[in-house]
DNA sequence: CTGAAAGCGCTTACAG
DNA sequence: CTGAAAGCGCTTACAG
């Protein structure tokens, strides 16, 4: 492979001046560049990203960390957040956590070890202390997972706002039965979707049921376990808003098993979008997510930061939208229960 | 951050020295040694990377490219890809080529340009002249798409066997009118499935209808085309073998807007056994690929080739398995069909 | 067993 | 506008 001084020779300049012409930097006679552009072109030389590294103390490589790839949702995020870097000239490394802090911790440090430039981190189980330790070493954007007071700058949703929606509907549904399945409690995006829920019940003056109330994590077999666990304490309720489609659609699954009828015996809201919502029977009404846009905002705000752009907004917050569909009964049924509701 | 300079006058030894037992090669001293190794604890000193591959042209890097993430058959690949490369130190480039042939020469040039050591290449639609003549920059693995003269060593499934055992176990339920939806035939895995399915045909001596045959896309949205398009045609098969879970689906989803039940009036044989396949109803039967074991292998592969391992076995065939669910009928009715066409 | 020196392929202040 | 030199952080023949 041709190098720098290969270029240089065949275009009778030093490599300085090969380099400028590469970085397209200072003046260069027109006529120099010309010639050192074509004995690039003539020996297919592309300088060396690793000396390029070396020497710049820049990787061009950005690391992304999902907890598991297997899931849709962090899938479409990857798409997006990979689109965005190759449009800047990025590379991603892809790393698989599994939601192990050991294997977050070996992630993290590629940045500390300047392997990478920056970090985006999707969902960690790691100690904030952690994650903050790194701070030092270079930019770190969460999605999803903001913390309370800006520590990092985050892409993310209004997860309190997207489950009040949810539920609302539910309520205005004429619902007072309702469920809540959601994801570990450690994480904020879950102990806001919580206080939504919360709160719409509140706002309609519902009291809150804690025995229909369970944390786990967001995958099918839980949603199966969470009516089964709810079956066989103090009954179903006769809706439930689930954190994730994932586990809405254990829900449902799990229900059909039991002969509970889906919408009709008990509703359900999920959380996502993803296209299991409209693949499983009922359809399922569901908290859309801009899912490929949160990647592509996440990566913007680290090349900014890699840019040394000063962040004016810290924290970005997309829009949900509450997709209605089959599994919590018909729009007819929607208004005739509003009615009902607005007569009480 | 520490370097090999600061670890060396911390330790009292040249920069020879540490890097000597950095590598732990040659003989060094049991003391010297343990200096080092303490000293390089204390300034928590790594070595690193970037200089490394400089020095070494090696990057520790591998490309993986990927059509498209969002499809859980490659995101499932890809931790499989992944887990084995951590497992070796290696890290892993996401590659999202979106089926274009631009975007997957500028990912190639990625080992022209010794950016990565090796490339994993998942799907790929540019000219196989193409992809050869990448082949002297370094080692390329080819998943699922093998060629027919191991031209790249190769991890794959018998697809023809596969779609044979697909297309049989419509035969022995007793169809005889079996249509086929397979992804394009530019593609060899592609082709091999559908000689199993006109290979059983032929063995069970039905008689093969291009009316019934579609090659497109194996999304959902070809799989509800696929049944639009048969239905404003030549009219229904009693049964139909998908290339594709997504494609099942979708063929079962246009079925039930038509009012065409499955299994009863049609039925379907997916592949992949994507989560999907169990969340559609009726559930569906399809052929198992032992997804995340074909990523592991494939690495496992490349990291030989990248050690320099004489590759006996240059195409690794892996297993797979007909999963029965609901969607062609119950084991009762197999056994009567079975019945019946012994009869004949 | 250990060190000095060269070199991997770049970039950039410094001089001219 | 252009070149010589130093240096990014390593490894490895070569000497001793």
């Amino acid at each position: 492979m041709a190098n720098i001084l290969d270029v240089a020779a065949k275009a009778g300049v030093s490599r300085s001046t090969v380099s400028r012409v590469i970085n397209n930097s200072e003046r260069v006679d027109a006529e120099t560049r010309k010639n050192v552009l074509q004995a690039m072109k003539d020996l297919n030389y592309q300088p060396s990203r690793v000396a390029q590294s070396l020497r710049n103390q820049k990787t061009y490589l950005i690391a992304v960390l999902v907890p598991r790839l297997s899931n849709p949702f962090y899938a479409r995020l990857m798409q997006g957040i990979e689109s965005q870097a190759l449009a800047h000239g990025y590379h991603i490394i892809l790393c698989n956590t599994g939601f192990d802090p050991d294997k977050e911790f070996e992630y993290l440090k590629l940045l500390e070890h300047a392997q990478v430039d920056g970090i985006i981190i999707t969902a960690f189980r790691s100690s904030l202390e952690t994650v903050q330790s790194f701070k030092k070493f270079g930019p770190i954007v969460l999605v999803g997972e903001y913390l309370d007071n800006d520590l990092f700058p985050t892409v993310t949703v209004d997860y309190q706002k997207a489950a009040y929606a949810a539920t609302e509907h539910l309520l205005k549904l004429g619902h007072r039965q309702i469920g809540l399945a959601v994801g570990s409690l450690d994480s904020v995006i879950n102990r806001d979707r919580e206080m939504g829920y919360r709160k719409a019940l509140a706002d309609y003056g519902v009291p809150v049921s804690e025995d229909w109330i369970r944390a786990s994590a967001v995958g099918l077999d839980e949603g199966r376990q969470f009516l089964r666990s709810l079956l066989s304490s103090r009954g179903l309720p006769t809706a439930v808003f689930a954190a994730s489609d994932e586990l809405a659609v254990g829900i449902i699954q799990e229900a059909k098993k039991q002969n509970i009828a889906v919408p009709v015996e008990l509703a359900v809201v999920g959380f996502d979008d993803l296209p299991i919502a409209s693949i499983v029977e009922p359809q399922l009404t569901t908290i859309a997510q801009p899912i490929e846009d949160i990647g592509i905002r996440s990566m913007s705000l680290l090349l900014d930061c890699l840019k040394g752009k000063s962040i004016t907004e810290r924290r970005i917050i997309l829009e949900t939208q509450l997709t209605i569909r089959d599994s919590c009964g018909s729009r007819y049924e929607e208004e005739a229960s509003l009615v009902r509701y607005e007569q009480q």
